[in-house]
DNA sequence: TTCACACTAGATCAATCGATCGATCTAGAG
DNA sequence: CTCTAGATCGATCGATTGATCTAGTGTGAA
């Protein structure tokens, strides 16, 4: 075997682009085993079943991000430079991880209960981040929010909204979307 | 006919629970028939197809919503005070349209291309109500975005997210978590 | 060489899908 | 009393679904 698993790194490609355009459901394994020219046993000798592969791929994206955001928002600063840089981080992670976060968010209802739970822990960890990053700015006083649990789903829902309006081929650049999300989420705060 | 369009609506009603609890590809036809106790073929009468039932229930919420974040935000005021009572409003008229708001941020991928095209045009209408108010308080100059469309977008983003995240039966009130959601928009324009 | 095992292909399974059919029922118009 | 339009029914269509089974490959260890 001279590229070990390149079957399964294969389907796991294929997988992400067809559930991202179509979503799972709406996707069969066929159509994963035809987009790669391999046939079906594979999907199932490499991820046991259909949520299997789902849920591989939603794996390595979440620990991932949720990895390198740590990386990102732990480097020396005042709690207001290490907070803007996660945002940030988030925001540009989030550009190259367009397809990983729209299945994310879409097919919650369709999985296992064990892997709705999977699913709900990364996000929660994400989550726990940004409250971690919350609670020390609201500890140094500079902050107008009660809670920081709402604070932080406030952030998540303008980061995670940017990736569902925002389109490369368009007029604005990311780099100026970017900059007033920022600044909308700074002020907020 | 004592009950005119009784089947329809509760056709409808019944698609609307399923629609958000299983996904418009998880809920099959029969399921609908299932569970208003009538047969298939009244679907397909009264609706044309599956997609057509599902574009009947988002034309209704979403005229209602429109129609009534207009005339919640037409009263006299400031433009400051009339696009807090806009953002309150649309809280909390996402709160009685829950399952109906759920739908419609779910499963786009699986409509037609007319379909697709009406959800779109929902969707455009109330960004455009949103970017209509942003125009005015920056004339006014109480404000320190740039772009307006983005700053709808954020908005949008953070009130479609609190009827994802928020639970009726968690700890915090609905009262407590809107005003928190409200401050954090208006900090941040 | 032999054996075990990871990997792959293709045929096939029962279940379910959206959709359509002709037939029947009901209510109101003329 | 007849005619018609709309509402509803059960049966059925071909297609597709996720999953399984059998039958091989090729490779590396013994």
């Amino acid at each position: 075997m001279a590229e070990p698993n390149r079957s399964k790194d294969r389907l796991a490609l294929s997988a992400l682009g067809l559930f991202a355009e179509r979503g799972f459901v709406g996707t069969s394994i066929r159509d994963i085993a035809k987009a790669t020219g391999l046939s079906i046993s594979n999907i199932y000798h490499h991820f046991g079943n259909k949520e299997g592969l789902l849920l591989a791929i939603l794996k390595t994206a979440s620990e991932r991000l949720l990895r390198e955001l740590r990386e990102a928002s732990d480097q020396p600063g005042t709690p207001m430079e290490r907070f803007k840089k996660l945002v940030q981080t988030h925001l540009q992670l989030s550009r190259g991880l367009r397809k990983e976060a729209k299945i994310f968010f879409l097919d919650e209802e369709h999985l296992s209960p064990e892997g709705y739970r999977a699913n709900l822990t990364y996000q929660r960890d994400i989550l726990d981040l940004y409250r971690e990053h919350l609670l020390a700015l609201q500890e140094a006083g500079e902050v107008n929010f009660k809670s920081p649990t709402i604070a932080a789903f406030n952030i998540l829902g303008v980061v995670n909204w940017h990736l569902r309006w925002y389109r490369p081929e368009g007029q604005m650049s990311f780099e100026e979307t970017s900059r007033e999300v920022t600044e909308f989420i700074l002020h907020g705060i």
